[in-house]
DNA sequence: CCCAGGTATGACAACGTTATCCAGGGCCTA
DNA sequence: TAGGCCCTGGATAACGTTGTCATACCTGGG
């Protein structure tokens, strides 16, 4: 009778734990103690259960528990692009810690477009994700505040959050970038370029800053043509190399704003005669063969630390926002140590 | 009265439609009508529900949602590394077409591990997502039979699923590792290696086979010394290579399996004075500047592909499960034309 | 032999949403 | 002006799970 009411025909029909429960000729509550494992069931009544539940292919309705018990387990992340390889590691470590707590990982891609972060942040609250990392796309994150307010962990990372109080884990941006210049300064380069990506972008403008801190604490003055900031895709980028590298007073030495300019960098100076010193932000695979010296951030250690800060808040831990800084690391492999070749 | 029984101090606590509804003085269901663009709602009345909306910040629960709809709108992608380069741009590419049908993903890695990929799967389905993209790190998937019958549209990418008959979608391994290693036989070379992952994977299996075709093609045997299959970590991959590099008959050519392969062997050969050629099975970033030839296989096409697939499923086709085999490119760019140093 | 106390089990409500259905009111037409 | 129809809005029942509580049974001690 009741296999007329609720035909196995139906597409999509999944047993439910009262269908299981009548298969064992058991109660509802006594099915669910068993797949969740609590205490007060009979072996025998167990095994019952058990072998209902292998019989019909039974799986637990997650939806309907989240409905019950209110958590998810799940985190959401919202970066920039999985395909650009320095969030792959970056993706990665926030997957493992949050495995090691026993909650999965929801992503997306908001392609740099602060509206796309801010819909697919709040796709992921409507799912109620117990927490957020976010890659900060836009400026703005007021749009959260309902969500904190609410309960939802949030960690912002890689770039700080805009108009609320959250916990921020960055890279040591200026202090990089400055390192870099004074690499360069160091081996007696007095024309440095910089080329980095828009300047609406917090670690362009922190790197930007660092260049002009390295070249003030050595005295040297700025010319407007040595900086570039816009778009990483390569034509840009080539085109600005080759406009710092030519004309009367040619730049020395480039430092690369990112992993993207750094690579389209390489490939233009490969094509020159003149060697030009070379430093980037961000390491590179095969960085090493290439002989690129650059200032190395750990994307893992970024993702990991906030994965951290992110599950100790949701164990309970009631401590005011803060922003962590990561190090950077300079990597001398040649390109940096390159002398100036005009002099 | 409600207030009491439910104070705005519990933690966590979010408002609903009930709420919503209290707020504006209309029905709930009314709500439930303004939130999903439902028609049969007066613009006056619509305007009272979503000021009451903004102002007490409420987000639809979609738990709920699901829990009464029966689909979820997401989709799950089980994938080896998010951190190795060739799968972020996969990923990515699922993630859009996800995205242009309205879903979101869901991703997790198995790191190769049959037993963890089958704990992702199954945790996946249990969160009821609409459908699954697999890439597979075991050998048996008859444990995703119950879920496919239940309606979970399911698509493996990358490596065939085993016991199961499905959708798959694969790159020519065979015929790509049959026409580089033929490349290194046409400029000349007789005694060619071969370097890949463990023998239980299947890329390496049909890798392998192309290796043994193109030789054979080419009246070619292969010597036992020639072929290593095992992990792909840089000590195993260094020490095979080197091995195969020297003694009394070294090769003079390697073919490197994967992309990790690739790298490691263009290291070890950067040290060697010797020329030998190299060519490798999967492209990598930079590799036009290192001037390695590759046998290039397109992971966002592989992504787009399949889930396509999986959509095309959850719109309701009702084709027969198939195999699509994705052609490879050779790009040629200078390591796979080097010819034989030994004479 | 009866009762206290513990253990195994099940009935029932609740989680927040959507679907179904019904009611009331305004408007048009005859 | 009355009758019928459409249009808006709300009451109520699901969806599948878990938490609460009650009940039946068993064991052992007085």
């Amino acid at each position: 009778m009741a296999d007329i009411a609720r035909p196995e025909s139906r597409y999509g029909n999944r047993p439910t734990m009262k269908d299981v429960a009548a298969r064992a000729g058991v109660g509802l509550k006594t099915v669910s103690r068993v797949v969740n494992g609590e205490p007060g069931v009979t072996p025998d009544t167990e095994h019952r259960v058990r072998e209902a539940i292998e019989a019909l292919g039974f799986r637990r309705n997650d939806s309907a528990r989240v409905l019950r018990k209110g958590r998810t387990a799940t985190v959401g992340l919202v970066l920039e692009d999985l395909a650009d390889p320095f969030y792959g590691p970056l993706s990665r470590a926030v997957e493992e810690v949050a495995r090691a707590h026993g909650a999965l990982l929801v992503n997306g891609s908001s392609a740099e477009d602060p509206e796309r972060e801010q819909e697919l942040a709040l796709a992921l609250c409507a799912r109620r994700v117990d927490g957020l990392i976010v890659i900060p796309a836009g400026g703005d994150h007021r749009y959260l505040e309902p969500e904190i307010r609410a309960g939802v962990a949030t960690v912002f990372v890689d770039r700080p959050a805009g108009g609320i109080d959250a916990d921020v884990v960055l890279s040591d941006n200026f202090g990089g970038a400055r390192a870099g210049v004074a690499h360069l300064v160091a081996h007696g380069h007095r024309r440095i370029g910089f080329i980095a990506d828009r300047p609406g972008i917090h670690t362009a403008k922190e790197r930007l800053r660092g260049y002009r801190a390295a070249m003030e604490d050595a005295g040297l003055d700025v010319a407007d043509a040595w900086v570039s900031l816009g778009p990483t895709d390569p034509e840009r980028v080539a085109e600005a190399a080759g406009a710092m590298l030519s004309g009367p007073e040619p730049v020395t030495a480039l430092f690369a704003g990112n992993n993207r300019v750094t690579v389209t960098a390489v490939r233009v100076l490969a094509g020159r005669e003149r060697p030009v010193a070379l430093v980037g932000f961000d390491d590179i695979e095969l960085a090493d063969l290439l002989g690129v010296t650059v200032i190395a951030q750990d994307a893992a250690a970024l993702g990991r630390t906030a994965a951290e800060r992110l599950f100790r808040r949701l164990e309970g831990a009631d401590e005011a926002p803060a922003t962590v800084v990561l190090d950077t690391r300079l990597i001398a492999r040649g390109s940096g140590e390159v002398p100036p070749a005009g002099g």
